[in-house]
DNA sequence: TAGATTGTTAATCGATTAACAATC
DNA sequence: TAGATTGTTAATCGATTAACAATC
């Protein structure tokens, strides 16, 4: 089990871990991938396919114990722990992301992500904090990454500086980063990278006015 | 021609559009599906095909002429035309788009997407200010968005709020929309809706780690 | 037991890649 | 003309849906 999981079938998981958090579980509730397809928005067929690519969870005629998947969907996406991010680039949308994050990790128990730390290139910033995360200078990226053990790098830099810090990143060992500059960055073969993009996003949305 | 389109190929003649934009095609400067694919990071196989949905934009044994395929991609994704656009919901991520595009909009002449207004249910912000483009209550979405034409709205409010901001949206008659709460929202078959959400570009990532 | 639902295999659908005749 | 590159068809690859025997 585990072959090479296609990227789309991880978001679904998550959005089933999403959907889990939402119910109540208790009293050994059992979900069947018809319910869980209806709220995830997915077919039961591909509910149950996605899950099998991980291993056998469910009890035919019966659905899955809620419980149960939960937890084997959080070891799955390595929700079980916390996953330490840090943000380069503290713009209003560097803080934003910051902010969701750091308030969702503290309100909600079995949010995943922990912003730990922070990143700009304006020395006004650096040196203030933002909940309690002190802005550094770009310049201790490598020796801050290593310091607080940080597993994703989210970049939210302009795009004309994205490629440089990511770069950075990189050299300091990250193997995981999620982009918002809108650009194509290059990465060695080992690093994880993801990009999302407001204006590609825009466009797909646009394209289809009359 | 333009028989129905995957979602998949519009964003990537996003992408085609952002780098014939990044690239001087005075002169008459030819661009081939080798030259365009290298810089949007697809195979010239995947650009030619892409293409032809469309039409026949190239001449063989020469490439595409820039500036005129340019124009094509432009009006084919309605970039041809300002694409008015609300954001429902000014918090960080929602100045934070704001800016970003007002800011673009009057630096890039090229850049087809514009604020227009602006909406928010805290009392505090309402008649307040970003860039100019005032912050209006939620309860005039419908009357704005029909007086300002607004083509495309933007969702950045709670969760919790996302579904009741949407369906005043969607009673306004908008016809394409942006999300970015984190939550399965539904709309009508003929209004066209695509969801970004940070915690599952995060988990997505994050799976990979070792 | 009868009814429900899983896990898995087979069938279908859709998108990407390869190949090449047409043509500038 | 020779070389390059398109548009398009065919081959491949991958993901989704359907179907059903196994089983709780």
């Amino acid at each position: 089990m585990e072959q090479r999981i296609p990227n789309v079938v991880v978001r679904r998981m998550a959005i089933y871990l999403r959907v889990l958090t939402g119910l109540d579980l208790e009293n050994d509730r059992y979900v069947s991938s018809h319910e869980l397809g209806e709220r995830a928005g997915v077919t039961p067929a591909q509910v149950r396919k996605d899950l099998a690519m991980f291993g056998q969870f469910g009890k035919p005629g019966v659905g899955y114990h809620g419980k149960s998947l939960k937890a084997e969907l959080k070891r799955i996406l390595k929700a079980d722990r916390v996953i330490r991010i840090c943000i380069i680039g503290v713009g209003e949308l560097g803080r934003a992301i910051t902010r969701y994050n750091l308030k969702r990790f503290t309100t909600e128990k079995e949010y995943p992500f922990k912003v730990v730390a922070l990143f700009d290139s304006d020395p006004a910033k650096i040196g203030t904090r933002i909940e309690g995360v002190e802005i550094r200078p770009v310049s201790e990226l490598s020796q801050t990454i290593k310091a607080e053990g940080v597993d994703v790098a989210v970049i939210t830099v302009p795009a004309e500086a994205a490629q440089e810090v990511l770069d950075l990143a990189v050299e300091a060992g990250i193997k995981a980063v999620l982009n918002y500059a809108p650009v194509r960055l290059k990465v060695p073969e080992h690093v994880r990278l993801h990009s999302a993009d407001v204006s590609l996003d825009l466009h797909q949305v646009a394209y289809h006015l009359e």
